[in-house]
DNA sequence: CCCATGACCACAA
DNA sequence: ATTGTGGCCATGG
């Protein structure tokens, strides 16, 4: 039963951000907050932000740059190798960013309630 | 166990 | 428009 489809286990709100992270597609980004609130966690904004700080060293590398603040503001950017890191991964997938700012934020937003269907979100009982 | 701390956000007033 | 505040979740002292 349990031997050929081997459930992922999205068992914490962390591994259950990080898959949602891991479907924004290149060239958009989506904010804490829309994440949170995917999640049916409406306030958890501050819990996802988190959850990318402690994956930053994380290999291979891991589109967190694509997470802006619910301004389009890069909140997150000095948690890159350096400064300019995050803008500069944003500006080679097409993404223009002015002043910690990403251009056109309404186009380029990619929100997973909009996107995503609501999936089973379960794991096999060990925790 | 309680408290403080975060890549945050919505809602007061 | 600009602040202040409470909430959310996991982690560490």
């Amino acid at each position: 039963m349990s031997s050929t489809l081997k459930p992922c286990r999205l068992a914490n709100f962390f591994e259950k951000v990080y898959w949602v992270v891991q479907q924004i597609p290149p060239g958009r980004v989506t904010t804490y907050g829309a994440i949170a609130r995917y999640l049916g966690s409406r306030g958890a904004a501050r819990a996802v932000g988190y959850a990318l700080y402690q994956c930053r060293d994380k290999v291979p590398a891991f589109p967190a740059h694509r997470v802006v603040n619910s301004q389009g503001l890069l909140t997150g950017k000095f948690h890159f190798k350096d400064g300019l890191f995050m803008q500069s991964l944003l500006e080679a997938e097409g993404i223009q960013v002015c002043d910690n700012q990403v251009q056109n934020f309404d186009k380029v937003l990619w929100d997973p309630r909009e996107n995503l269907l609501t999936i089973a979100l379960y794991y096999d009982g060990e925790r």
